[in-house]
DNA sequence: GACACAATTCGATGGTTAGCTAACTATCGA
DNA sequence: TCGATAGTTAGCTAACCATCGAATTGTGTC
């Protein structure tokens, strides 16, 4: 829980995510967004993979990254129900469609 | 948004913010719950004040913090609806009890 | 004013993070 | 196998964060 906070604390990590929210992408197409050298942008990478946030996936040269949309949801919606906020109550990932 | 998330990003932090969702508490009180000493209890309520997640209001020799729950649900929310996650639109702090 | 109490600020310390360059690993194509 | 390409790892610096004890500010009481 903490983990996906923090990975979601930097606005950077939160634009990958955006990205990745339209298509799966490679580690190049995504540093290729932004003005930062790949060590650091795979640094950001490794963060969101400990969050558990994304899914690298091995695909010849390339390593594609693909967001866990589920994580993110129950993290969030979680998170809030605690509070009462968004849905009424009580939500698990269970009455949340996929 | 990027304070919102670092602000969420600690235990403690959230804890604070849990205890502040039953009822409005002074520094003290929610500093009793913790098992750390003042100053450090004071610099994760600037934490929450800087995310503007609480209010701090003096009341004679006490601060009392309230939580403030519709900047939390306008972050959370909005960021998910980002994502589609959640309300298919976005909402505001209708249910909120106090 | 003098005192006690609540909370924050100050100063120091140890740990963490973002960023870089350089070097390494792994894969592909010739 | 050689060279090019894609990513990660290693090693470093600078900035930031959590934490503490001590000092400070502000409030109420006597």
């Amino acid at each position: 829980m903490s983990q996906v906070f923090k990975a979601l604390s930097d606005p950077t990590r939160r634009r990958v995510l955006e990205l990745l929210r339209e298509k799966p992408m490679s580690a190049g197409e995504i540093a290729a967004e932004f003005d930062v050298s790949k060590p650091t942008m795979s640094a950001h990478f490794a963060v969101l993979r400990d969050a558990d946030l994304v899914d690298a996936t091995k695909m010849g040269k390339s390593v594609i990254y693909r967001i866990k949309l589920s994580v993110l949801e129950d993290a969030l919606l979680g998170f809030a129900s605690t509070f009462g906020i968004g849905r009424p109550d009580g939500s698990s990932s269970e009455d949340v469609k996929s």
